[in-house]
DNA sequence: ATGCGATCTGTAGCCGCTACAGATGCAAGG
DNA sequence: CCTTGCATCTGTAGCGGCTACAGATCGCAT
């Protein structure tokens, strides 16, 4: 029962269209392999099928939640194989999830320092710049 | 009124041990001219000075805070100038804080989708793995 | 047949480092 | 003075994850 919107596949155009990655990623994405090779016209432009643009937004969503390539290597072979185990899976995600908070953590503690530097700065000329005196002299 | 301190200049491996900055970091940033070219021993080994570990140690403490090379060479040339405005200052850092608190908030709803699917995950091996799922079949 | 947009390949650039290789410098010990 | 051995030198290439060309070809509508 083969698939109707399947029948002439899509060029790489409408993979970008529908997808909303671009069409230099894209070609980026099957140089490194994280896409496999589509088939190709009598001309040699590239016609995807309707499981390679499931692919893509797999990794577009991948990308989105942030997971490396690297990651979403990893997750793909298992999405794609089926012999994954759940709790591979669930790890890497938790660990990313750490990953994350950590990032968050950090980015809040600059958040601090640079609004404390700025609530310093009366904003006018001045002889000294609080800013600037705090990145030059703190230590 | 000289520095003593300063007589012999530091070696790079110095300024190194002195900031935490590594040496290649060191010297690609006199390649990129975010540091200036420091003095040289008869046979060619770097020699710097104590303005130039200040300079090292601000650059260190502006990536630290998340400014880009380019932020920083802009709050360097006005640092180094005195002919900064406190207000470009100003803007700069609160520009910078935006930024931040837009990758907070977008880390944040990371955070939440993949704590969600992780919830969803009963962490056993199973035929679908709500995880793989979603990346795979929401859009 | 023709015109024109879509696609092709290949290569180089972006940021901010990092990692070599292979040649020297330099300071301390004998 | 000479050797040893670590520190430093230059130059180049690589990382991730794209992005941006140039110059050639494809494919579809008129």
């Amino acid at each position: 029962m083969p698939d109707i919107t399947n029948a002439r596949g899509y060029a790489i155009g409408e993979m970008q269209a529908r997808t909303g990655v671009k069409i230099e990623t894209i070609r980026y994405y099957e140089r490194t392999e994280l896409m496999p090779a589509p088939d190709r016209t009598a001309g040699g432009n590239r016609q995807y099928n309707h499981t390679q643009l499931k692919q893509l937004f797999f990794i577009k969503r991948s990308r989105e939640l942030g997971f490396s390539i690297k990651e979403i290597r990893a997750l793909l072979s298992m999405a794609l194989t089926d012999e994954f185990s759940c709790g591979e899976v669930y790890d890497m995600t938790t660990e990313h999830l750490g990953s994350i908070r950590q990032k968050i953590a950090s980015l809040k503690r600059l958040e601090a320092a640079l609004s404390t530097m700025a609530e310093a700065c009366n904003r006018g000329d001045m002889a000294e710049c609080p800013i600037l005196d705090t990145l030059f002299e703190a230590s």
